[in-house]
DNA sequence: GGGCCACTTGATTGGTCAATCAAGTAACCG
DNA sequence: CGGTTACTTGATTGACCAATCAAGTGGCCC
């Protein structure tokens, strides 16, 4: 293999970069060694600092990943399913209790784990992880306006908030339980909150992408 | 020093366990070194040893320390200020603002964090950190049920996901703005939910401790 | 076909990690 | 006063860590 980059299963910087994708989000950056990269992505140092300056560099990209994977991997197929703006809301939210269930309520969300471990001083891989929710609330936000509901930024916030929060208390309980009382009072906050009086700031009030017809 | 446990400054076991729960707040549990512990305790590893079996054995005494603390160093404290029972959980919650306004959103709910990084195989450690939300949602869920709302343990689970996801968010924006978000939304929640119809199962309806008035 | 360049190999480096250990010090008890 | 016990000291161990490096390999272009 030479020049340039060939084909899939041979391509070396993917394969470093799926490796530690999931490996962060199991074991989290810190207790995810290079060596565990390098062995789950079948390279070995050399390469890897071939293509990344650094264990930092590879975060960097792990996360630039996320944000581009946001859309296409996870809001695209559950905006298909839905048929409602809320519906495109609390589908969301149901694929995350997907993801707990099937991992025995151990991992959650990746970003939200990385989030509150990576050093505050790191502001490139903070801006990243910013990054990632915000396509998280602008998805959420843009359902929240079609719906009709007021303050649609707040609600995207709050939304996203009690998914990370439910997710957390789910893995320390090792329980779909705290997830399932926040889903139940997540439908109940959103059946009854007032509806927008004016025209929002943000979208033109017209339907938008979310949850055609 | 020696025999039975001597005075305050010179007792190097609650040292330890201070300093070491200082920096599993401030730097998470990996990426605090043994040797960082000791030196904020004036210890040596010597020492360390003869009080803990491990670095894990510290942390599970670090969670038990949280455990006995919350009530009377966060919720007896926020209860002697609040009149009504909604009250005191809103000032739970703008309790941990001024903790993140004091650490520039870098820092946030200490049993949150570990709660996302500590492996999900130790078991022990996830119980007291289980132990931890627990706690908190008692207290919550009382000043809830005093309140009248329906519903006091999902209710309970729901604020505690809020409040974590919220601090989640400003850590990663470095701005308060997102937890002012959700602090606006737990309101009109709150404000918006029914009141329970008959006696809830776990208190008498008759006032409790949170809030007499 | 010769040289260039993208990429690979894997041993190695220096540092840090949690944990161990043998040797000490001093308070209390008999 | 001599022994026991609680605790301290700090050097040491071996494992592992991220990162470096010199020596390759092989496809592509001139």
């Amino acid at each position: 293999m030479a020049r340039t980059a060939p084909a899939d299963p041979p391509d070396t910087r993917a394969r470093l970069v799926e490796a530690a994708r999931y490996l962060f989000w199991e074991r989290g950056f810190a207790n995810t060694g290079l060596s565990d990269i390098l062995a789950r992505a079948g390279a070995n140092s050399g390469s890897f600092y071939h293509f990344f300056e650094s264990k930092d560099a590879l975060l960097r990209t792990v996360l630039d990943t996320y944000a581009e994977a946001i859309e296409p991997m996870l809001l695209a197929p559950v905006r298909a399913e839905s048929r409602t703006p809320l519906d495109f809301v609390m589908g969301l939210l149901v694929s995350y209790r997907g993801r707990l269930q099937d991992t025995d309520c151990t991992y959650g969300c990746p970003i939200g784990r990385l989030a509150l471990e990576i050093d505050a001083e790191n502001m490139p891989a903070h801006e990243r992880i910013a990054r990632n929710f915000d396509a998280w609330k602008g998805a959420v936000a843009a359902a929240v306006r079609e719906a009709g509901l007021a303050r649609p930024d707040d609600v995207a916030t709050f939304v996203l908030a009690v998914m990370e929060g439910a997710v957390m208390q789910s893995r320390a309980h090792r329980s779909l339980a705290p997830y399932d009382a926040c889903l139940r009072q997540v439908t109940a906050y959103l059946a009854t909150q007032p509806r927008a009086r004016t025209a929002r700031k943000t979208a033109p009030r017209c339907s938008r992408k979310g949850s055609r017809r």
